[in-house]
DNA sequence: GGCCGGCCTGAGAGCGCTCCCCGATCGGGT
DNA sequence: ACCCGATCGGGGAGCGCTCTCAGGCCGGCC
């Protein structure tokens, strides 16, 4: 708990320097336009008086604020329980950093939160933002298209691809469908033929979207071997009991993620059937310390989370840009013809560990 | 990606309502000393034009902002596969929240970043900071003092809990020593007499903290029953397998935190040693879906992390809050005589499962 | 050698808000 | 009913910065 001292201004520097407030405002934004031997003396003047600009003042003319606000909405304590948004963060916290932009963290914890980001989103006082709304029925994107901030989602939100009120949706999100497939064909190809599905919530599109995956490849599946769980061990647990007694004949999980996997595999040991040989288990997330760590090891879909993060950062911020300087860019990943950002899907892999 | 709008001014407001900018300003910032029938007025103008204020421009004058830097220093990919930091923050959260302060969430993957976050601390960006610094040898801490930004810590920082430079080192960490003579006593309470300990990095105060309370009541422990471990189920196997090497007679094993504690688990039953019957097993942290899941579920020692988190942010605000209004407060938990913030350690319990 | 053009530099006007200070107003006391 | 004190409202300055604009300097070209 130390007192602030009292901050150089802009002022300052100049008169150290000899030159103007604007000659030196130029040399601290980029130094264009400034002569070599002009920019080194604001550049020693700046270094002597340790000067840092002041942000709120530059953002009450620039209106720019340097800084995305990342809204992670989780009504369920769950979030927390798994690395995923930790991973996202630290992918986003990357990009924003290289490009000098803060990050503002908002989390809600129901919906009584909601008014309030609402109203922090459109005060202005961000650049734009980063949303996680994993639920279908959620009324926060709704709410934050509202505030008119360029945003970018992480994950798929509820309401399809297509674009709703003004311009189209922005999303970056794993390949879940795809990854669902890859996952359901590994056990097929392995010659299981009674491959079950534990689902995750379902008012959740990854949850919907590897449901989706799964029912691709077992066109015509008993659905007696689709069980909803709910992405918790325990959920897992409960699901492969139903599972073993709806049908003991079952020879393959797909689970829709590591964490029930994990328990579907306990299930597993507790009734005796032998994973990979009685019953072969996937699991999707590859979330290391439980797929690692399951007996035997998960083969899992694995999904790049922490690229995630910093794609969406990246859309973010390229979008942001373009409201500037509106000329043409190249058209990199994630963005369209017209140099407007578009959503992103990416690619899973299968990682083969013991379990199937 | 929606255009944002220009938004309505206090001078707008005041033209709205038919009063001066001043009046809106008072009735935004508390109302006081304005009468009824005008607060009123003013305040449906506000509603009417959906007035936010430009946080900027009051910052520009009140040189405060509302926000407060959360630094996360870890060099470690580890970090992030618990959900440790998650519960920090989501305490920090809604504490800030509740103070309507904003979460600026600072995090370095490397020293290359320290520089960074001390310019941006020391540039007077937000009120303060909430630093976690895990490290003994971390620069980090010292850099953010000569910052001069009000801060408080999460964990005991390295350099041990006196003051250094100017003022007190005011942090909250949890009874990490106090907790492992709890596991300890449990484990011996049991009849173990061959307990070991594996220990989590020792660069980390925390883990320095739970070997001491292991020494406290193991005063005289074979040295060879205490093992280097680093938080990790692969270390925590590693761990293990020494132990079991080098004393196969080990009757109890004292993780330093979970993680290690489920490594130490696979290994002991790869051993073919039973738990708890011939190994009793603690681990610490209570981290759900580890312990929980863990075969056999572990007994283990819980610290309430989000309270750790919560109780960070209230230490900062109130010290914060002490620098505008000097008068004396009523000293609440962290709070010293004098009304200046001091740290506080938590309390932890054990909780008992089957794994001892 | 003179003139024109381009590139730098400096002066000044605010961005939206808070807060100080003074004038206005209202209530109470006698 | 009058005066005084306390309290409330309005005007204005200025927080530190950016950015436009006009002027100054230098080079090049004829």
């Amino acid at each position: 708990m130390t007192e602030a001292v009292s901050r150089p201004t802009l002022e300052a520097v100049a008169a150290r320097a000899g030159v103007s407030r604007a000659t030196v405002s130029r040399v601290v934004n980029g130094g264009d336009g400034v002569r070599e031997p002009l920019v080194e003396r604001v550049r020693r003047a700046v270094e002597e008086l340790g000067y840092v600009p002041n942000q709120a003042a530059r953002s009450l003319v620039t209106r720019r604020h340097d800084a995305v606000a990342v809204v992670i909405a989780e009504p369920e304590t769950r979030v927390f329980a798994d690395p995923f948004f930790a991973l996202q963060l630290r992918g986003i916290s990357k990009e924003l950093t290289a490009h000098d932009s803060q990050l503002v963290l908002l989390l809600t914890e129901g919906p009584e939160d909601y008014a309030r980001v609402g109203r922090y989103l459109a005060g202005g006082h961000v650049d734009g933002a980063l949303v996680f709304s994993l639920h279908l029925d959620d009324p926060l994107p709704g709410l934050i298209r509202g505030a008119g901030v360029p945003t970018v989602f992480g994950g798929r939100p509820g309401w399809g691809d297509g674009p709703r009120g003004d311009g189209p949706t922005v999303y970056v999100d794993s390949d879940n469908r795809g990854g669902a497939r890859d996952a359901v064909r590994h056990l097929v190809g392995l010659g299981r033929t009674r491959v079950a599905h534990i689902t995750g919530p379902l008012d959740q599109t990854s949850a919907v979207d590897r449901l989706d995956g799964f029912r691709d490849v077992m066109v015509d599946a008993d659905p007696r071997l689709i069980v909803e769980g709910d992405f918790t061990p325990a959920g897992g647990e409960r699901a492969m009991r139903v599972l073993l007694d709806r049908c003991p004949e079952v020879d393959a999980v797909f689970a829709a993620n590591d964490l029930s996997a994990s328990g579907a595999l306990r299930v597993l040991r507790e009734r005796g059937r032998r994973v990979p040989e009685d019953v072969a288990v996937v699991g999707f997330d590859d979330m290391l310390p439980v797929a690692e760590g399951a007996d035997p090891p998960l083969t899992t879909v694995r999904q790049d989370i922490e690229e995630m993060g910093r794609l969406m950062a990246r859309l973010l911020l390229r979008g942001l840009d373009r409201r500037g300087r509106d000329e043409a860019a190249h058209p990199g990943p994630g963005e369209g013809l017209g140099g407007a950002p578009s959503s992103v899907v990416l690619p899973t892999t299968l990682v083969r560990r013991a379990s199937a």
